[in-house]
DNA sequence: TATATTCTTGACTAAATCTATCAGGAATAT
DNA sequence: ATATTCCTGATAGATTTAGTCAAGAATATA
């Protein structure tokens, strides 16, 4: 799978932004997210290039113009970030087809399925809201999923 | 985090033997588990290097010699395969420390722990023996977690 | 309208990493 | 002895990552 800084430099942009937003600022410029979180500039500016045609943010150019959440911060998934900036999000290669050896499944590709399944289970499930407002182990279940683990 | 497809090829590899283990095959060489598994031959070398400094294999040298798991298969978890031949498994960089935003913690820091956690309990959770035994969505719960999905 | 500001796009580059290959040596069974 | 098999380290091309840069388009404001 791909989580490069390139993913990481973007979850953490947008979440800045989202906190910029609960303390009603509208509009931050690229250059403003950038110092705040140490990213570098024209870096973020490609990122931020993705993500706004994945219409996660959305833009406005010139004077107080800059980069904002194109959606509530609780219907923003972090999947939905990192899918926007990285390759792809496709933990195996192993996918839908199953031409992973050479024409028929590899042995182990039904569990680099449920792999993917519980990676992207995690990252779809987790908003904005849910990661700024919630510390660590202290998360509140919207609804309960059994999971078996053995 | 990183999951290449020499993290892939261990893990098919190790499957395979544990699978010759079932059918009473004791020592297999790097050149029949290559071609089984379509797997470059002096690539597996080089994996299967790593995996016996792990004390994941073991091997002997000499004709009619190659490897073994060097445990039941029960006993030896997917999640210890990948890290014994990836560069880490750790997802984010974020880890232990927390100077992943210049001497302190990023804003997504927690958020990054809980994921790793996550994929950490999947991996270290799935033995072999669970992997070629049981198929996809038909995996008995050996004990059952409740987990927040919020 | 002129100007400063800010995003937009695409090209480009250095460094790192991945994906192998190869050769020579060491151990072992027969 | 000899053939077989693992063991180790060096090496190299391809790909990807991480980041820079420059020129252009849109917008607010005076």
């Amino acid at each position: 799978m791909n989580l490069t800084s390139k993913g990481k430099y973007a979850v953490t942009a947008v979440l800045d932004l989202a906190i910029q937003e609960q303390a009603n600022v509208n509009y931050s410029k690229i250059s403003e997210v950038a110092e705040r979180q140490s990213i570098p500039a024209p870096y973020l500016e490609q990122i931020f290039s993705c993500l706004r045609k994945a219409e996660i943010l959305c833009a406005t150019r010139g004077p107080k113009g800059g980069f904002k959440l194109s959606r509530p911060k609780e219907q923003i998934m972090i999947g939905e970030i990192i899918n926007a900036v990285e390759r792809n999000m496709d933990a195996t290669q192993c996918s839908g087809e199953g031409i992973c050896n050479g024409g028929s499944k590899c042995i182990a590709h039904n569990f680099w399925m449920d792999f993917n399944d519980n990676v992207n289970e995690f990252l779809m499930t987790k908003s904005l809201d849910d990661v700024i407002s919630k510390r660590r182990g202290n998360v509140q279940p919207k609804n309960e999923v059994l999971i078996a683990t053995g």
